[in-house]
DNA sequence: GTGAAAGCGCTAACAT
DNA sequence: ATGTTAGCGCTTTCAC
């Protein structure tokens, strides 16, 4: 930092009563001139215009909000804006906010079903309408902040509030069926959250379609859904023998991958690796991570406009089955299922060839 | 999504004067019960408490801001949320906002500079204090908001705003230094946005640097901060015949890591690359990113502090220079200097070993 | 210790 | 087409 704050303290904004008085008008007229510009004549709208720039004026957000009893506000509420994976739905939910003249409160929870709670019952009060991404909170606590405030819940299904998920079926299913074609009858999850919707449905969906196609499915966890996570876990899933891994999302799969390497084991030549997200930096390693698709984007989209025509009263766009369906990536961490007894006769490194031919410095 | 809403309308929020009728006492007794508590007597506040309670009572906070003339309300405006460097601030940030009972409004730009000053601009009136991180505004213009509202500027120093940025001096000193000795004499240096504060901060700093230890240095660019920018600067960052790769960002480092692999140019053997900003990304690639390390969440937390002791009117924690200094993180995408002519002699593809040994499935 | 009344800045009847 | 008035929900003098 450099200097104190030479401010010698801001000056107290101007009001609809300066305006007013600079422009010769009533407050009402300035008012009226803003808000319904065709109520007033022409001439005078100009005065008050010009009076307005004059003085930089701007209608005091809180007078507005009491008299007009709506705050022109929405509340966000994610998990952990600092995931790479919900960072992209604020962002979205940002723009389509801010695009409908409503500012945002954002919050979030750390992950933190008590931290989610009050953030929640905080804002419903002070926002027009709630968006809550991935709560974890129960349905019935959903219930009653619902009847507090106009509420949408993005990534989880509810009957009774407005919800939007995507489809986890369409990508689970092929990507289970990607590795059957491989070979593999051994595969394990790791598996995320065990309060989280979407560690449930990926669990429950991940389980049949192995199921259905006779591959037999360890699950394992919870871990935390992090790379740290994903680096523990790789250990245990090794040690089931599975020859390949679900991850509950691409941090975890990157986390994976990465204790594999260290161990010496090769993906995918040895073990096959799966994602689930897409996060940006899923097709940036090497080898590329095959991972399942999130339309994380549409789903922010589509959630927001629901709250927003919600809010207008009009009828909400239903998002098409499609636009929220997952869907297999396939890139570099999949291949053919090893036979069984290769594995655990490696030794501590592999075929790091790139990683290990570095020149000591 | 599922079905509609359910909710018959949200009934209206009770008043302090429901509060106050179902205790038996005035509103301006329920006031002061919550906020003086010892202005009123123990019974009296007992009661209070419990209509309060039982009706769950919660401040309309437009009325409250309106009489108070404070919102309890924090503006912070990023350039992209989504953007793995400044998630985490917006992160930290909101925790400790939060933690002094403020709201938190967001807003992103999108790295664009008229949205900046439109968002700010509305922002201003309508919170207690403004957090900008990176603008991109004209210095004029940040002055000319913060004699609106209590600024406060992360990531870039300004002599008349209170202002934090990190000193990039260490880092890339010790940058130079480290590819200076393993004996690279021709870098390049692949610049970002033009505009953007800590680019220029970033090339000037480079360019003394290497200057001093007489290498030579060639500025490219400006690309746009990501993955892409990198991607397409890493061919011309070639041709100049450097050996050594300073990236405006670890995105852009990583799309130059991703396109010389493409191009069978082997990191660190042929090409050494640095990037900048230690997002979580770099350490979790292959190999693992040597690059300059930013004290973002010191910054954050830094400038959240200084706005609030703004705000409380405490003097501000002046942090150490320590806090805000960079470093370099060496891992393994830095090695001794190639020999000059070894290089454009390669193929379409090199050791791309294990992305190409993948089977067709 | 508690109640009555005024007023924060704005909009929306209601007059004119 | 414009001014006057009341009041949104709350806090804070000012009385008692």
């Amino acid at each position: 930092m450099t200097d104190a704050p030479e401010s010698p303290v801001a000056p107290r904004p101007s009001t609809i009563h300066a305006v007013a008085a600079l422009a010769g008008v009533s407050p009402s007229t300035v008012s009226r001139a803003l808000n319904s510009p065709d109520m007033v004549r022409q001439a005078t709208r100009q005065r008050v215009l010009a009076s307005v720039e004059r003085l930089g004026y701007q209608p005091n957000r809180a007078a507005r909000s009491l008299v007009l009893g709506r705050t022109a506000t929405l509340g966000l509420i994610v998990p952990d804006i600092a995931n790479p994976f919900y960072a992209p739905f604020v962002k979205v939910v940002h723009s389509h906010v801010r695009e409908a003249e409503y500012a945002l409160f954002l919050g979030d929870t750390d992950e933190d079903l008590a931290t989610e709670v009050a953030l929640a019952r905080a804002m419903a009060r002070q926002v027009d309408g709630l968006l809550l991404c991935s709560p974890r909170m129960p349905g019935a606590r959903l219930r009653s902040i619902a009847a507090t405030v106009p509420l949408v819940v993005a990534n989880r299904l509810s009957r009774t509030v407005p919800s939007i998920a995507m489809d986890f079926g369409p990508g689970i299913g092929q990507a289970v069926m990607h590795v059957h074609a491989l070979g593999h009858r051994h595969c394990v999850f790791l598996s995320g959250p065990r309060d989280s919707w979407s560690n449930q449905q990926r669990s429950r969906t991940f389980a049949s379609a192995c199921h259905r196609l006779g591959i037999e499915l360890t699950v394992l966890g919870p871990y935390e859904p992090f790379f740290g996570g994903g680096y523990r876990g790789a250990d245990e899933a090794l040690a089931t023998g599975a020859t390949a891994m679900f991850a509950y999302n691409d941090l975890v799969a990157l986390g994976v991958m990465s204790r594999l390497a260290a161990r010496g084991v090769r993906v995918p030549e040895e073990i096959s690796v799966i994602g689930f997200d897409d996060i940006p930096m899923a097709s940036m390693t090497s080898p590329p991570l095959t991972t399942v698709v999130m339309p994380i984007a549409a789903v922010a989209k589509a959630s927001a406009s629901i709250l927003l025509s919600l809010l207008a009263g009009t009828v909400p766009r239903r998002p098409a089955g499609k636009e929220l369906a997952t869907r297999l990536v396939i890139r570099d961490t999949t291949g053919t299922a090893a036979v069984p007894s290769t594995r655990s006769v490696v030794p501590g490194r592999g075929g790091t060839e790139r990683g290990t031919a570095r020149p000591r410095s």
